[in-house]
DNA sequence: TGCATTTGTCAACGACCGTTGGCATATGGC
DNA sequence: GCCATATGCCAACGGTCGTTGACAAATGCA
């Protein structure tokens, strides 16, 4: 067998780099046409390589996907955050990961594929329960962390489809400040407003 | 060549009841698994007919698909609504459009598949241009409608996917009253509050 | 009853898909 | 240089897809 999965400390070997760039180049397709929308066959011409090879260094394409569709949203530590200015933080958070040079496609890819995709819909049911919904129960009462935490996704859920992948044009159009002023009160009201 | 698509005033002929039940069946299947998720012999199987009669009745999968998804969300009149009720308006509206026994499954036809088929996508743009936006203009200063159109559209889009697509459980979860006293606001606010 | 038109079934086509196995080439330790 | 291994290409498989054309059954008018 020929697969070491876990950190062989030392080994840029030759393999490694084919396989960051196939990766690359299954995040980049993944995000822009979906899932069903990319075959096997362009992510190994976008990197240059042979369809097989895909293949053999991702098991399947089941697998490719599952390696390509990793989030992490990084949201700042659960005391950090100040009750006051909840609803900013997260619209502010939600700008970097999205047009951020830092933050890679990863929740392009599972949203553009939620739709059509049971493992993508269940991976970013997931993303939002295990990542959105703990910060909101640190700043809120925890028992209706669940409801707050549905409306704050389904907000920015929301400003997502529209601005990255639907691209209606006057949301696109929204500058920063623009988005943070109006969803930010949106935001603080949905996380710790009057119940 | 036979095909009379405009109103023969008189014939609920044999073949009209069949291109209904095709119709029917595609509306279902393209609003559950979308577009790409949905084949002709699906939709065939569901009709209890052949896939070539589908091809015969609607001439390709994209016609199909385009019959299947027109939307008239049916918005109230630009004057009947009270300026300040107009977030409660939609909100109510909404719920109607997507729970309600009338409306069918037109818009779940076009969000599913929005995010990985271009038709689809120009389709949602159209209806949230000639559909929401006009109903904003009339409220407020139509200089900036766009805006408060798309912020609009971003909430209400956010909130379809979460509970009707995506199924997040917390806002599957949430009573149409909790919806019009969280949302509403929200809403009352993009359409018409301070700039 | 005859016959033309409609309505439906069946088999097959070419294309694309994910995936596989065999075979060539390059690499790197001895 | 020798050879095991890693890396890569190629051709093909079985399957599903949209779509087509030929043919059978039903329908309705003369």
């Amino acid at each position: 067998m020929a697969f070491m999965t876990e950190n062989p400390p030392k080994k840029p070997s030759k393999s490694d780099r084919t396989r960051a760039q196939i990766l690359e180049a299954a995040r980049l397709l993944f995000a822009e046409h979906g899932y069903e929308g990319t075959s096997i066959r362009d992510v190994a011409a976008h990197a240059s390589i042979d369809p097989a090879m895909v293949i053999r260094y991702f098991r399947s394409k089941d697998e490719l996907f599952a390696r390509a569709a990793v989030v992490d949203l990084k949201l700042p530590a659960l005391r950090v955050i100040d009750r006051n200015a909840i609803g900013e933080t997260l619209i502010r958070r939600f700008l970097e990961i999205w047009e951020g040079p830092a933050s890679g496609p990863g929740m392009a890819i599972l949203l553009r594929s939620a739709t059509s995709n049971e493992f993508a819909a269940e991976k970013l049911r997931d993303v939002f329960g295990n990542q959105v919904r703990p910060v909101i129960a640190a700043a809120a009462d925890p028992a209706d962390a669940g409801r707050r935490a549905g409306l704050v996704s389904s907000q920015l859920l929301g400003l997502a489809m529209c601005r990255y992948l639907l691209r209606l044009p006057p949301v696109v159009a929204l500058s920063h400040d623009e988005i943070i002023q109006n969803v930010g009160p949106t935001l603080q009201r949905y996380a710790v407003g009057e119940a």
